[in-house]
DNA sequence: TGTTTTGTACCGATCGTTCGGTACTGAACT
DNA sequence: AGTTCAGTACCGAACGATCGGTACAAAACA
């Protein structure tokens, strides 16, 4: 069993809870291994472990979400394909961000670094594929961080309201809502 | 000192630490109080010190936020008084929400609840509004959920990004945008 | 006086972490 | 071939520190 093994155990554990809601003890038992078996794995402790969990949910993000935008094709069909990765990732808006349940929270400054880029990255594709499909830079910034914008805070609603609709409803709007005048 | 006293520290506290992230220690030394002076005012620990926190941003929201939305007076002027509020609220986006910091972070049953019922007051409130200018309640309905949305989604990237203009510029939108067509 | 408020000392539980050690593996040496 | 040996994976037990919470008596106030 290899460290990547139990980082999708790590993951569900750390979007859900937070970082001070997860004690080793949830990780021994949501991972089947020992507390000292851990250190093993990640001997930085709970710093390593939830930096690798956020190196694994950013893999999976770019390859499965961000990597897409960069394909040949229409630019709302592209984000209508994004739309159901996230909705995947979220499980309909059941599931929480990690990038957000770890930005608020207390301020890890080292945590918080890796979470900026993580959204800075999100904003970033989307805003080259509007680009691409003919806004000007500016916009296309504006655009894209609305559009993070919308995710993040119809997830929380979602979460806060215990109503996936919400996030649901934004999901459907938001690819129309980015190319529109395009 | 009555308990009153010491709720905006606590506020301060919980809505930038989460409840995991505050421990009673730091309440302790925020307050200057001394552990049994804490149980003392609240006789129920913890749990009760976040309730009672949440219970005083609750009133300052109600009063300082939707009580103005009522009254008379053009919408989007309303609209844009009470984005002033929020603006100071939340210091121009650089201080979290507590409804946002606390619907993430672990699932605390109680607190889910109170959050809940926090973020349907918030919406409930600019629906009655728009109502009140002539939009249809489904219409009201969804649009007032799209501003919590793009209020705590803006709050979240703001912060995440260290960079406070996503959550201005979404303020500035949300006026026009909440009266667009009416 | 009686009541409210506080400081001090303490509790059991849990926190993240470390220690010493076991079981198994595949390569290296004789 | 048999043996040694380094490396990986794992675990139980314990560490000091801190957690939320309590008991109690001195102090402050009425």
């Amino acid at each position: 069993m290899s460290r990547e093994t139990h980082l999708p155990a790590l993951f569900q554990l750390f979007r859900q809870q937070g970082y001070d809601g997860v004690s080793l003890a949830n990780i021994a038992q949501a991972t089947g291994l020992g507390k000292a078996s851990l250190y093993h794995h990640f001997p930085g402790g709970k710093d390593e472990m939830v930096l690798a969990t956020l190196g694994y949910a950013g893999d999976w993000l770019a390859l499965n979400v961000l990597q897409p935008l960069g394909e040949e094709g229409d630019a709302q069909e592209l984000l209508e394909e994004m739309c159901d990765r996230l909705s995947q990732l979220y499980d309909e808006g059941r599931q929480p961000c990690i990038l957000g349940t770890l930005t608020l929270g207390p301020v890890r400054d080292d945590l918080h670094e890796v979470v900026k880029q993580g959204l800075a990255r999100f904003i970033e594709a989307i805003a080259q594929l509007l680009i691409k499909a003919g806004l000007d830079p500016r916009s296309a910034q504006e655009r894209s961080e609305d559009a993070v914008v919308m995710i993040q805070g119809s997830l929380l609603v979602s979460r806060g309201l215990d109503d996936p609709t919400p996030f649901q409803r934004a999901l459907d709007q938001l690819p129309a809502k980015l190319c529109a005048g395009i």
